[in-house]
DNA sequence: TACAAAAACTAATATGCGTTAGTTTTGTTA
DNA sequence: TAACAAAACTAACGCATATTAGTTTTTGTA
């Protein structure tokens, strides 16, 4: 049997990835078990192990798909020949546009990540704790050449990381505001402030 | 035996409803066992029984009484004869505070909550989207009155609370950044932006 | 049509879980 | 010190879990 599925071009382990973070993503990843799972792909539970390891490496697979996506976007805008205040905006939409589109896999690899076992627990979390430190570094950057105002970049980067990390709770509203209302008034919000 | 211990004024239910709020943020509600809670406080498992109930009503005490001190202070504020701009202050200077002082439990009433049984659970998100509708109508206000930015209110309650959130990130740099700069640049940022 | 590989199935195993039952220890009070 | 209640203990139950073993069905290809 060919590994490229009749007239689609994802195999049964990408259903099974796509169908996993959904289910962790609701369920959280204990208590999210393999019948579910299996249910939800169409298949009794221990057919699944003829496509994946284990039900660890189902969490490592979505973690790391998103930690590498964000990581590669943020070394292109970095690279970018334009001001601080423009880099900023970039990485705010980029993480907007994530959060929207592949909703399930950023949520899994933002709240199930303690479940990873080691060594990729350890390696996720260096990831990470990297990647905040090219942003605080962004801000310094933009603090030095009075771009920014004189705040604490460690505080900054929380503040705007928190802030679009918030989406997850965008769901309810999406019926009554567009993606890009949603889009440019964040961006004002935490560029510019909401007080006048 | 009396209730009120030797020498500190806490049962030894307060002792196992604080250390699991310890062990349900470190590990998760599911994956924290009866038997690691009983470790903590220093006693076998089964001898939980005799004061509380139920793991479940374990992390029904923690998220309830997190969300009443929430409603009760926004009480107080919605109360206050000052402008929109102080009220906002007040509310992210409670979150940060309560994020500093009860970290454990707000915690696991940010993360935990969908383990709740019904109709706890139905409870706690109404209680939830309550809080969440008197912030809107306090930023309504707000721009009604001129003075925030005409940005849409649900994004903007949604910026900020969590950016506030996000400091559950924050034990890391601790040690570097007094609490007063964390508050006022947070403040800073989130009412009048970053850039200048 | 026959073959081989992929992927489904059933059955079973070992493990860990929350919780209950029943008993013993501990500590306070009369 | 005798009596009582609170809270500890050990043992065990029933259940759900991830995963493995072994077998059968399905499916693409020669």
């Amino acid at each position: 049997m060919s590994k490229i599925k009749l007239g689609k071009n994802t195999s049964k382990k990408d259903v099974i990835i796509k169908k996993s973070s959904a289910l962790f993503k609701t369920k959280g990843f204990n208590a999210a078990s393999m019948r579910e799972l299996a249910d939800a792909v169409g298949v009794e539970a221990p057919s699944l192990y003829n496509h994946i390891g284990s039900k660890s490496e189902l969490l490592q697979t979505i973690c790391f798909k998103v930690a590498n996506e964000f990581t590669t976007q943020l070394t292109e805008t970095e690279n970018k020949k334009c001001s601080i205040t423009d880099k900023i905006e970039l990485i705010i939409r980029f993480h907007i546009t994530m959060m929207l589109d592949e909703f399930d896999e950023v949520f899994v690899a933002n709240h199930e990540w303690k479940h990873l076992q080691e060594p990729f627990l350890s390696n996720f979390l260096n990831q990470r704790r990297n990647y905040e430190k090219r942003l605080v570094a962004i801000i310094e950057e933009g603090i030095a050449k009075k771009e920014l105002r004189n705040i604490n970049p460690y505080v900054a980067v929380l503040t705007l990381l928190s802030a679009v990390r918030g989406l997850e709770f965008w769901q309810r509203h999406k019926k009554n505001i567009s993606t890009k209302v949603l889009e440019d008034d964040m961006v004002t919000h935490l560029l510019k402030g909401i007080a006048k």
